[in-house]
Order: C-alpha cells, then sequence, then structure tokens
RNA sequence: CGGGGUGUAGCGCAGCCCGGUUAGCGCACCUGCUUUGGGAGCAGGGGGUCCCAGGUUCGAAUCCUGGUACCCCGACCA
C-alpha cells in the first residue's frame, strides 16, 4: 500500500491515532511549530546523522573538506547573478533589525526602530553568493584550484506552500562548491557528485533513482546544467532527490573571481555546486512504508535489531533478560545495533506493532518456550514474516540477514520503480497512462521550454529529467508532433 | 497571494445549526487487582484560559465583528 507522509502524522480512526501516536513518539514528525518549519524529534534525527555519517565519507572519500559560511548574507550579494535572484527572490526571510526593546506603551516587546539594519540581511536560501564571495580572496593562481567544499548547514526559503519532509520552510541540507580551472573539470565534478548521490540513494537507502539532466524550465537558478537523481515514491509521484549544478562561470563572473593560468593570462573559474536535504527523510519514508508503518533500510536503521522478552512474572524476566543480554553482547560485537526492550509496562504484543511502526528491520522474541527449546523467533520487516530459529548460530544469520534486507528492499521499490516506467507514443496515452496509472511515462518532446509548459499546463507533469545514459532515438513529439532525438521522462511530481 | 476547511485535555474527536445543569467520548496518563507467544481486562482517579480580543445577552464552546494559527486545493519550489 502507498503510505503519504499524511499517513504517518494524521490520524482519522481509532486505527491510525495509534499510528500517529507512536510515529510521532518514534519522533518522526510532529507538526509545525512555525511556519513550515519542522521538529525531527530524536528516532527520526538518528536516522538523518546515519545518513550524514555516510555521505561524509563518500564526500570525503572523493577529495572534498568540510567548511562553513554565515547564515547572513548580505542583500546585495543577491543582485549580482541576475537569474539566481530571479530563483530565489519571492522566497527569502530578510533580517532588517538587529534589537529588541520594552514596549515604552507597556504591550510586551517591540523592535527597536532605531536598530535598523543599513544594509539587510537575507537568511541563505543557499550559499552560492557569500561562498563565491569568499571563493574570491581565496583564488589567486592555478595552483589555487581546484576547491573542493563541502557545508553541511541549515537554510530557509519561505516557500508559500510547505509540505512536511518534502518542502519545509527550514531545511537541513550539506551543500557542496566546487571551483575549476577548466569547463571539462567542472562538468567532470558535477556528473561523479550526482553518481554519489545514486550511490547513496540505491545502495544506503535503498531508493532507485534514475540519474539525468534537468530540463531548462527546471534548472537551478543560476546554472548551466542541472543533473538530479528522480525517485518514484509508492502513490506513483516522482520526487527530485538530489541536484548536482555545472555553474559555468556565471558565479564567477559574478563576483569575478579569476585565477591566472599557466599561460600568465587571467581566466575566469568553472563552477559546481551539489545537495541534498532532509527531503531525503520523506523520500525514504514514502518509498518504503506500508500500512504496518516504516520500513527501513538496515543500513540506515538507528535500532537494526530489537529483542522482546515473552514472559510471565518478575522471575522469568529476569531469566530473559539475562540470555538476551548474552545474545545482544555477541550482536553488538559484530557491529549490529540491537535493543533490548525489558519495559513491563506494556506487552509484548505491543512491543512488536510498536517496533514495526518504527520500522526496526529485525526482531527477536524470546520466550519460556524457546529457552527449553533452545530457540528464537526471528521476525523481518520488510516481508512480516517469522520464523522460530535455532539460537545457535543466531548472530552469523543475523548478520547475514541484514544484509539480505537491504538487498530486498532495494529491489522491491526496482522492480516497482521499473514496473511504472511507460513508454507512450501518442497524446492519448500520455494522458490516459498520467491518469490511471501514474509513474514515469517515457516519451519523445521537442526540447522547447514552450512545449514543456504546455504539457504542464495540460496535465501537471512536468519533465523530470532527460535521462544522462539515454539511447538517441528518433521521433516525433508527443505534443507538437516535432522531430525529437530522444526520450525523455514525464511524471507529476512532488 | 486566491479558493475551501479546521482550532474543545497529551493525541483523535463529539457538542455549535436551534445559547441554559458541573463541557463530553475514545485512546493515552496515575492507583490497585488480575493478566502476559500479536496492540490486555475490571475498578477507581487526575487532567480544560472550549485559539485570541472585543461585542450581543440575565446567561456564550455555541450568536456577531476583528485578529491569529494550522490543514487541504491552486500559483511557487530541494
Amino acid at each position: 500500500m502507498a503510505v503519504e507522509l499524511k499517513d504517518l502524522t494524521k490520524a482519522d480512526d481509532n486505527y491510525s491515532q495509534w499510528y500517529n501516536e507512536l510515529v510521532v513518539k518514534a519522533g518522526l514528525a510532529e507538526n509545525s511549530a512555525v511556519r513550515g518549519c519542522m521538529v525531527i524529534k530524536p528516532y527520526g534525527y538518528a536516522i538523518w546523522e546515519k545518513m550524514q555519517a555516510a555521505l561524509d565519507k563518500m564526500f570525503k572519500d572523493t577529495g572534498h573538506q568540510n567548511a562553513y559560511f554565515p547564515l547572513f548574507i548580505p542583500k546585495s550579494f543577491f543582485s549580482r547573478e541576475a537569474s539566481h535572484v530571479e530563483g530565489f527572490a519571492k522566497e527569502c526571510a530578510v533580517v532588517t533589525h538587529y534589537r529588541l526593546k520594552n514596549d515604552p506603551e507597556g504591550n510586551g516587546v517591540v523592535v527597536d526602530p532605531a536598530a535598523r539594519l543599513e544594509e539587510e540581511l537575507i537568511v541563505r536560501p543557499t550559499s552560492e553568493t557569500i561562498i563565491w564571495n569568499t571563493y574570491k580572496n581565496w583564488i589567486q593562481s592555478y595552483r589555487d584550484l581546484p576547491i573542493l567544499c563541502n557545508q553541511w548547514a541549515n537554510v530557509v526559503r519561505w516557500e508559500m506552500r510547505t509540505r512536511l519532509f518534502l518542502r519545509t520552510a527550514e531545511f537541513l541540507w550539506q551543500e557542496g562548491h566546487t571551483a575549476h580551472a577548466t569547463r571539462e573539470e567542472a562538468i567532470e565534478e558535477a556528473e561523479k557528485m550526482i553518481r554519489v548521490y545514486q550511490d547513496f540513494a540505491e545502495n544506503w537507502m535503498g531508493v532507485p533513482v534514475v540519474v539525468g539532466h534537468k530540463s531548462p524550465n527546471e534548472r537551478f537558478a543560476g546554472a548551466e546544467d542541472t543533473l538530479t537523481i528522480e525517485a518514484l515514491m509508492q502513490d506513483g509521484k516522482a520526487l527530485q532527490s538530489g541536484t548536482s549544478h555545472f555553474l559555468g562561470q556565471n558565479f564567477a563572473k559574478a563576483f569575478d573571481v579569476q585565477y591566472v593560468n599557466k599561460e600568465g593570462k587571467l581566466e575566469y573559474v568553472w563552477a559546481t555546486s551539489w545537495g541534498v536535504s532532509t527531503r531525503l527523510m520523506g523520500a525514504l519514508i514514502m518509498a518504503h512504508s506500508d500500512n504496518n508503518g516504516l520500513v527501513l533500510p538496515p543500513k540506515l536503521a538507528p535500532i537494526q535489531v530489537v529483542m522482546v522478552p515473552i514472559y510471565k512474572g518478575e522471575e522469568q524476566l529476569q531469566v530473559m533478560a539475562e540470555r538476551m543480554n548474552a545474545i545482544a553482547d555477541e550482536l553488538k560485537a559484530k557491529g549490529v545495533s540491537v535493543k533490548v526492550d525489558l519495559r513491563d509496562n506494556v506487552r509484548s504484543g505491543f512491543k512488536f506493532a510498536e517496533y514495526e511502526l518504527k520500522g526496526v528491520p529485525v526482531r527477536l522474541a524470546l520466550g519460556p518456550r524457546d529457552m527449553e527449546n533452545g530457540t528464537i523467533e526471528l521476525a523481518r520487516r520488510d516481508t512480516l514474516t517469522k520464523e522460530v530459529v535455532p539460537q545457535e548460530g543466531l548472530t552469523e544469520r543475523i548478520v547475514a540477514l541484514l544484509d539480505e534486507i537491504q538487498q530486498n528492499i532495494f529491489k522491491k521499490a526496482l522492480d516497482y520503480r521499473n514496473s511504472m516506467i511507460t513508454r507512450v507514443d501518442t497524446w492519448e496515452e500520455f494522458v490516459e497512462v498520467l491518469n490511471t496509472k501514474g509513474g514515469f511515462i517515457s516519451a519523445h518532446w521537442d526540447g522547447t521550454p514552450e512545449t514543456e509548459q504546455a504539457i504542464k499546463d495540460a496535465t501537471k507533469a512536468t519533465i523530470r529529467c532527460i535521462p544522462i545514459d539515454a539511447e538517441p532515438e528518433e521521433g516525433k513529439c508527443i505534443f507538437t508532433g516535432k522531430p525529437s532525438h530522444c526520450r525523455v521522462l514525464f511524471a507529476k511530481s512532488y
């Protein structure tokens, strides 16, 4: 069953009330406290931390370093790059004052009109401008290049409409910003990083993605080319999950960043930027969850194995606890994260349901019967199956099982995604598939922004990407009938 | 910013149209007993500025005015 984010946070009957209670307690989400912002509770944040750690390592392994740049950006920086400001101006939070004071009329606290900033500060919606203003001072010669920096930060975009995890007013992300001596090197960097994102999405999150170029309409403000990873959610809508931009010399020119090449001539620097955000949390939830709650891939699950005792009375609980702690120690020694749940105020059935909601990949239940037989009950979240297995060799079995679950979750999502890519050659088919089946539609497009816009106006579907490995194929545009040289992927998106 | 909807206990809601006991229900919480291999049962208990501010009235959760917050649908977007 397709699970939407709102299912996880909104309850309308007795069943989903439980769902809501538990998922909120699980820490995934709480409704906005500040316009369009979110609270990420500990369990949810632990997932984000796992994502961060994996990505951070991948960035370092590809030669990048972390740095940090200011939250506030002088307004004037935004006027330097014309298309960039056009893309972000509409959604910026602006700081105009720096002091409060007690209201002389006694109505609490007011903004002190005397404390108006000479130049307003913009809360960063993305950091290209302030970073390139900084890079200007870092770069003089070709020997200073490349600069390969990443920043983990929060950004603010005052969206007209927000959506939990997918489009919050404030979100956490990483943004890489690199500077290169040549066009080729920058393009190579942008492609390298989109592949890193693909690797992460597929091998860590278990979410298959299509890698491709954005059409000019969907391109990042200020970029010459935008590469994207597009994932498909269970409701048939696409989600842009990460982007990597080739910025050309646009920002170098806007901020006057030049270097002296080997021949002693001044040249503008070539740039890329790339980022993924807490939107990935939304992707993770929507791609795998079912009616029993979250399904987390073992590599990102804060708890990989949970152990639940089944007992009567204090004495039995002690026996179970002892045995379970011993098993847990063995698992921990193999690097598995285990939680032994000895709470005596909730019953085991309650715990089973709760950990299913939390998406814990493997559950072990130990009862008196098992103690007699030397067995243990092993249940897996992805298939919702359970079996009684010997305690002997349990650790090895679980280590292998976690790996199998990781693969299985990905395979399930991949099979679904593949089944949701439909090739169509006529407009009637296009509309029909869009309205009945959804998913990606592979079709010919004449390459013009006008046609893309017209299709969007007619159907709400946009070009998600022009797949990077698309085979050249002659055809006719689905909308205008004009010639086309390859298929592109359309979909309705979040 | 346009259209619609909703604010009542920690969560989910009823009550409002047609003003009138002490504002109710389910879950959660606390206490006790009995339970425990898939979301326990019984008994008792605690918890409310009914979103805010004005107004009408003998009397307002309920009617009126203004504000505000959130949700959904558009436009915008990672």
